[in-house]
Order: C-alpha cells, then structure tokens, then sequence
DNA sequence: TTGAAATAAATTGTGCACAATTTAAATGTG
DNA sequence: CACATTTAAATTGTGCACAATTTATTTCAA
C-alpha cells in the first residue's frame, strides 16, 4: 500500500526535522552573540528597519516574523533586560508599545554579519541549491497563507 | 550592499515560517484526533513499527524523530495518561522502557489516515511539488546531519 | 568480583509557540 | 456626550525543544 501515512512520505516530517536541524547550526554561531533563534530573527528585523529609517511596534514584528504577543513580549523583555532594545509605549496611542534598538543593540550587528557566512561555510551545500529551496519554501508559505479559494493576483 | 543578514535572505527563516504554517494546517485536522503535532508524529512512528512487528524503545522514538528524552518522556506520559500508549520497563533490561499501542491507540490510526489526503487538499499546490520540496529538504537534512569532513560515500 | 565507564530514561530549568482571556486605549455610532 | 466595538499588547496556561544533570542499570576491565 502506497502508504500516506508513512512518516517518510509526509512532508510536515521534512520540513519539521530540517527546520530544527538548522536551527541546531545556527545555535553555536548565536551562541556568541548571546542570542537565541528566535531572537536573532527579531534582532534581524529590527537591524533592517532600523537602517531603512523604519520605527516598529510589536505588531509590526508579529506580522513579519508571523508571531504574536504572547511570544514577542516575552522575548522582547528579555532583549530589553540585556540592554539591546528599548520598548516604549507610544505617545500617540498609548496602546502602542515602540521598540528602538539601543546603542548596544545597534553595535551587536557588526557581529552577527559574520553568522550568515560561517553557517554556510559549515554547510557543505551548493548556496544555489540553498537559494532554489528557500525560494520554494517561501512559495509554499505564501500559497499556505493565502485563503482558500483566492486565485493568485493574474 | 548584497545583504546577506537581511531577513528574506535567510534561508532559516523560510524554513521556520513555512514549518510553523504547515502546522498550523495540521492543527485543526489534529483537533480531531486530540493530538498534537509532535504526539502525531509519535503515533506514525508507533503506528508504522507496530506494523512492521517491531517493538519500539524510547530511543528508537527518538532516533526516527531526532527528539530526547527530555522531550519525548513527558510527551509520551500524556499518550499513555489518554490510553493511546503504554510504557513498560523492560524485563531484559530495566533501563530501557518498551513502547506499545493500547487497542485504542490502534484504533485511531483509522482516523488518522484521513489526515494527510484532508491536508493536501487544502494545500492547492501540485503533489509532485511537495514530493520535490520533500526530497530536498531531506537531502538539506542529511547534509546538515552528517558530521563536517566526510565525503558522501563513493 | 568489584569498581569505573557507558547507557537509557527521567528530571530540572529556560525559552519559545500559541490559544484564550484580560486590560487599556482608541474609534465609531446613536 | 455615552457607550458599544475595535485594536494593541499583556497575561495565563499548556505543550513542546533542548541543555544539563540525575538516577538506575548494565557492561567492561583490572
């Protein structure tokens, strides 16, 4: 029986092994920097914003990185602890929580630059073949957050 | 500047959003059943041994899933706390725990072989692209997995 | 055979994810 | 204005992941 049900042939496994292999790689590289995953992503985020001269609050956050308060509060009081990001509630809308990287934050970039190219280098893979599959991988995502039924924009 | 630290150009954060909205997807075809995604991915395994008629130890579980005991012991209680699993130390050796399938975890597996046909239904994306992105994505894991230095056998 | 080393699970502690609820502020409507 | 609705973030609670340690058992060697 040509079985659906074998883990092999689930692609939920694939992408759910592969995903947190890397993120196994990536863990001794952030380890330097004193960063979780997680929080390298929301560091990431808020380097590229900062440098196009973008303000963000937690739910600009959340819509980019597809995560929710009840994970980003947390983890940005964490970040804030440690002294890289600032969260202030917004003046004009007291609803609105602010965050700024702060001096140390901005400087901790200068380090993680150096983390895309060692993960690589430890890799052993053709980047082509990395750049097709993240291509891929992003062409599931959105087809899996476009609701059901919408065609793609002709 | 070609840069590489920028959030779309990370091949970790594909895999991680795609990751967590394929099992998002699961989530409601789950519900049914009253598992989890990683407590699904146990009954698989289960399911496919108990198949095969072999018996199955904590740490087979977690070579096939690449999980600890950390993750898989208290897991694995909530199964058996549900009456789907039991756990019995080992007569051979009292160090191993053995794992099998009550009758009623048995039983759901008629139920959670409609799962992956539901999934892909909802997907509106072409099976033989899932099977390709599958297949990368395990030659990406097996990449990662094996220890820096060795060749791929010639 | 006794004690050291190895092995299998369990335990402890931290940090996500995410559902569900709560709090507080802003907006919209009669 | 008053009050229902909406919105943004925080809070609460559950269940993974995973590092580090612990406990119990087995194996191996002197």
């Amino acid at each position: 029986m040509n079985d659906l049900l074998a883990l092999d042939n689930q692609i939920c496994f694939s992408l759910y092994a592969a995903n947190r292999a890397i993120t196994a790689r990536y863990r001794p590289l952030l380890a330097g920097l004193e960063l979780t995953y997680p929080q390298y992503l929301v560091m990431l985020v808020l380097w590229e914003r900062a440098q196009a001269g973008q303000a963000t609050r937690v739910s600009d956050l959340g819509a980019r990185l597809r995560l929710d308060s009840g994970t980003l509060t947390p983890l940005l009081k964490r970040l804030a602890m440690r002294g890289l990001v600032r969260r202030e509630r917004s003046v004009e809308d007291e609803r609105v929580v602010t965050l700024s990287l702060t001096r140390q934050g901005e400087e901790l970039r200068e380090l993680a630059e150096r983390v895309p190219h060692k993960l690589l280098c430890g890799l052993n893979i053709a980047p082509e073949r990395l750049l097709a599959l993240r291509n891929e991988l992003n062409a599931l995502l959105s087809v899996i957050e476009t609701p059901a039924g919408k065609e793609p924009s002709a």
